[in-house]
RNA sequence: GGCCCCGUCGUCUAGAGGCCUAGGACACGGCCCUUUCAAGGCCGCGACACGGGUUCGAAUCCCGUCGGGGUCACCA
């Protein structure tokens, strides 16, 4: 089997998106696919100093290591780090002439294109001959100089392994950039450069990068460099058929808080002092849709208004996490974003998609992003993955959820509850639905509605089968929940009750809810102690 | 707007000229199971964007129209 050496190459602006984990998935997919003979390289590219975070760059390592996405290169790339290689190489571009340095100012080239707008047609920049006098002048004023490639005038093509033949017209040919004023390269130049020093043969990405791949293989021939297998992804749309960004948590807390400020009326300072920011720096990014809050900002501005976290749409890797997704169901459900083995298969194992991963399985057309076929996806992964194995999810989870009481359990009551709520659909569930055995008794909320139905209906009938299971279950020994439901079931025969009516008191009173894991299984957490401890507090407080 | 890509149920898709009165999954509706919530089982609803060709025969090939996305930076 010939070598694969893929690649995963964000630039470090924030959590990762589900969009580039389907990219990160794809490349990794290629390269376990071809088992031994394949690498996956992970780079940094914070060629961008102004957009590039060192914070951004540890959370991306999070996500991807969440998603079991691990890379194979124990260094990893910065591309900021490298600067005077790519200025090496660019150098000697600039003294083969096959690169230039340009000085033209931005106003300029602004100007350009604005007159190209005009007679509609395209700005195509290629080479300015100056004389040497303009150069020296230049030169000696210190103006602020680009360097641009050379790019030979020609027609180029590519076979893209997925989308086909692509095809370049030599009118469309431009000189671009590679070495910015600031003497960092542009992302065309430290792409090809690494790529080709990593030994790179295939690159996965976005569909946007379709037209750059031109600029690329022109530089690659330039430089003498073999050309990688190209292959460009599909977008991941929303459902409404726009583009899935990390602006739509953005978007939508801004429609919140300009709801907020409208009905009942609220004050726009009101507003900035309960979340902390400068009046000023609010109302711009309220008006401005292109602004955008970091994490921390968010979190305030939605706690001011009272937006829940839920009530965010999830993009991010991260929000995934934290809302309970299991990594594997989600990758599971990214891999069909675009790819599938052919025919009915839908559900796979990490193991089942690397073996069946291939490039000619990957779709051209975009895809929606449908959050519910998700959901069924994690549902099934819960369901056929065995607790014990469920557990380093659950604790992944945990860690992101520092407030659940959960994170006090051990990893065998983990799994017990994982066990209990088999069915369930997001981890979530199965944490809000364990907590009440992790807080102390007297923590216990009655829910209101819940006693009243269950408890103070048809004339208390729930509160007297609620003392008569406290008599019942102070003379249980064995706690189990086969005893329990042994005891109960004969109780039930006794006294012409369907289990329905038994079991409801027992779980209002032990939850404050009507709804619970198994009963039986839970008092059995539970013990015998706390129990009867919140079956007499129910009986003397709830009614 | 120029250029590039795409277009099968609401959504993800199977389909590479006859196997298609178009298959699966999710969602939705109904029924069943049930100590709650789920999960599960069964049934149902539902698509080849449109118009022309080519062919004995087209969801599959060609052309056009329409629709969607991308891109036109000293951002990646």
């Amino acid at each position: 089997m010939a070598t694969v050496v893929s690649r995963f190459a964000p630039s470090p602006t924030g959590y990762l998106h589900v969009g580039g984990a389907r990219t990160a998935l794809f490349a990794w997919l290629l390269a376990r696919h071809a088992g031994a003979d394949g690498k996956f390289l992970l780079r940094i590219e914070d060629t961008d100093a102004a957009r590039s975070t060192e914070q951004a760059t540890t959370q991306l390592l999070e996500d991807l290591r969440w998603l079991g996405l691990h890379w194979d290169n124990a260094e990893l790339v910065h591309q900021s780090k490298r600067k005077d290689v790519y200025n090496a190489i660019i150098d000697s571009l600039i003294a083969q002439n096959l690169a230039y340095k340009a000085y033209d100012t931005r106003e300029e080239l602004d100007a350009l294109r604005k007159i190209a707008e005009k007679e509609k047609r395209q700005f195509i920049y290629r080479r300015r001959e100056i004389s040497g006098d303009e150069r020296q002048k230049f030169e000696a004023e210190g103006r602020p100089a680009v360097v641009r490639f050379a790019m030979p005038v020609k027609e180029y093509r590519f076979h893209d392994a997925v989308l086909g033949e692509i095809v370049l017209p030599a009118d469309e040919v431009q000189d671009f950039v590679i070495r910015k004023e600031d003497g960092m390269p542009t992302y065309h130049f430290a792409v090809v450069v690494d790529d080709a020093e990593m030994g790179v043969t295939h690159i996965l990405r976005g569909q946007e990068h379709t037209k750059n791949t031109f600029l690329h293989i022109a530089l690659q021939d330039a430089l003498g460099y073999a050309r990688p297998v190209y292959g460009h992804l599909s977008t991941i749309l929303n459902l409404d058929g726009s583009k899935m960004g990390k602006r739509d948590r953005d978007k939508k807390i801004r429609q919140a808080a300009q709801l907020w400020l409208k009905n009942p009326p609220h004050s726009l300072d009101a507003l900035a002092s309960a979340c902390g920011f400068a009046p000023p720096r609010l109302e711009q990014w309220l008006k401005d849709s292109k602004q955008q809050l970091d994490l921390p900002e968010q979190s305030a501005v939605m706690h001011a208004i009272g937006l829940a976290e839920s009530d965010l749409p999830e993009i991010l890797v991260h929000d995934f996490r934290k809302k309970g997704y299991i990594p594997e169901a989600l990758l599971n459900f990214l891999a069909l974003l675009g790819w599938n083995p052919g025919g009915d298969k839908e559900l796979m194992s990490m193991d089942e998609m690397q073996k069946l991963f291939s490039i000619e399985g990957i779709g051209k057309s975009n895809a929606k992003f449908d959050r519910s076929k998700l959901l069924a996806f994690n549902t099934q992964h819960g369901e056929r993955t065995p607790a014990k194995e469920l557990v380093p999810a659950f604790r992944a989870y945990l860690e992101v959820n520092p407030d659940s009481p959960l994170n006090q359990a051990t990893d065998e009551q983990l799994a017990t509850l994982l066990e209990m709520k088999k069915g369930f659909r997001l981890l979530r569930e199965v944490d809000e639905a364990s907590r009440f055995l992790f807080i102390p008794d007297d923590a216990i909320l009655y829910d209101p509605a819940a006693v009243e139905k269950v408890l103070k209906k048809d004339s208390a009938q729930g509160l007297s089968v609620l003392r008569d299971l406290h008599t019942l279950l102070v003379a249980q020994t064995d706690f189990s929940h086969t005893a329990l439901e042994q005891t109960i079931q004969t109780y039930g025969e006794q006294k012409q009750l369907g289990l329905g009516k038994i079991a409801q008191p027992l779980r209002v009173a032990v939850t404050g809810n009507t709804i619970s894991p198994p009963i039986f299984q839970s008092l059995e957490m539970l013990g015998k102690d706390r129990t009867l401890a919140r079956i007499e507090r129910c009986l003397r407080t709830a009614v």
